[in-house]
DNA sequence: TTGAGGAATTAACCTGGGTTAAAAACCGTG
DNA sequence: CACGGTTTTTAACCCAGGTTAATTCCTCAA
């Protein structure tokens, strides 16, 4: 709970698996506005590609949001291993996959979706979210600001 | 050149790599509007992973912008092959990271950078891409009209 | 060379959401 | 119960970008 799993910035090489809890994935700018990647639900998994392949640091950071059961596994050591395992290399495929889908509807959502169209939506498939997280964070995850998503609130309800 | 390689609604099998040419995967929403979800340059992959893993129709159309050369890859048996293979699986470990990485990338564009920042990055990573796509297609790849483009261009030229 | 269709610009007006700041509602803790 | 901090709402004002429509530019085929 407000532990930080790492921060942006760092060199991270471990990919995350969630047994339980949430965190959330945020990116801060320069001039300290946190703006949400994704909260991350048990089952999820969570990693910085960016950091662990590329050997950069993450551009993010990853803190819990509530109390959090991880699994943490080395990334290298996976990735050299899937190299002659083809089993484990082919979970390792499906873990992508799964990221990749994630990613590709978040990426709909941001580029042809209105800010009340993804509040809707977020409702709509992860109500869950609402009685964990702050509206703030709601906000922040939906590209808006808290004043925003409170003014869309409002108009939703005439 | 205006081939579709797949459209919208359509069921897709197989993944696709660039050999030459050029390509835009666009959504195209109920009202007629279309956005650009990423231009593809040779030695870029493409597919949809939720038509071709998850059983789904494709939620975007692909289409040549120049004449291109592709190379097409039967996603299933590729996948198949894979459980077995390892090094077929690990290529295609790198090819799900490289996919990985460039959504994570656009994700954050779109959800940290206003229209200008996108536009200032692109000019700067990719002006390439300038050189064959029509202002209306850049507007629309960076989430604006363009209209709003043209006035961003003018603002950045005092 | 001209004319026609698309691309880009410009202008006028509108709207969603940002910003700032204050007020109100909601906590948990002593 | 009251206090102090955090969330949420509300209000006033602002701005980026949308919309529509007219104008200019470009290109290319006849």
């Amino acid at each position: 709970m407000g532990e930080y799993v790492f921060t942006q910035g760092e060199e991270v090489s471990s990919l995350y698996l969630v047994k339980s809890g949430l965190l959330k994935a945020y990116y801060l700018s320069d001039d300290g506005k946190e703006n949400i990647k994704s909260f991350i639900l048990p089952g999820d998994n969570i990693g910085s590609l960016m950091a662990s392949y590329a050997g950069k640091t993450s551009t993010f950071s990853l803190v819990c949001v509530k109390p959090t059961e991880l699994i943490q596994v080395e990334f290298k050591a996976l990735y050299e291993a899937s190299r002659t395992d083809a089993e484990l290399s082919s979970a390792i495929v499906d873990f992508l996959l799964a990221f990749g889908m994630k990613k590709e509807i978040r990426e709909y959502e941001l580029l042809c979706l209105s800010a009340e169209e993804r509040y809707r939506r977020l409702i709509e498939n992860t109500p869950e979210l609402f009685d964990h997280v702050t509206q703030n964070d709601i906000a922040r995850y939906l590209g808006i600001t808290p004043v925003g998503l409170s003014r869309i609130k409002t108009r939703i309800n005439n």
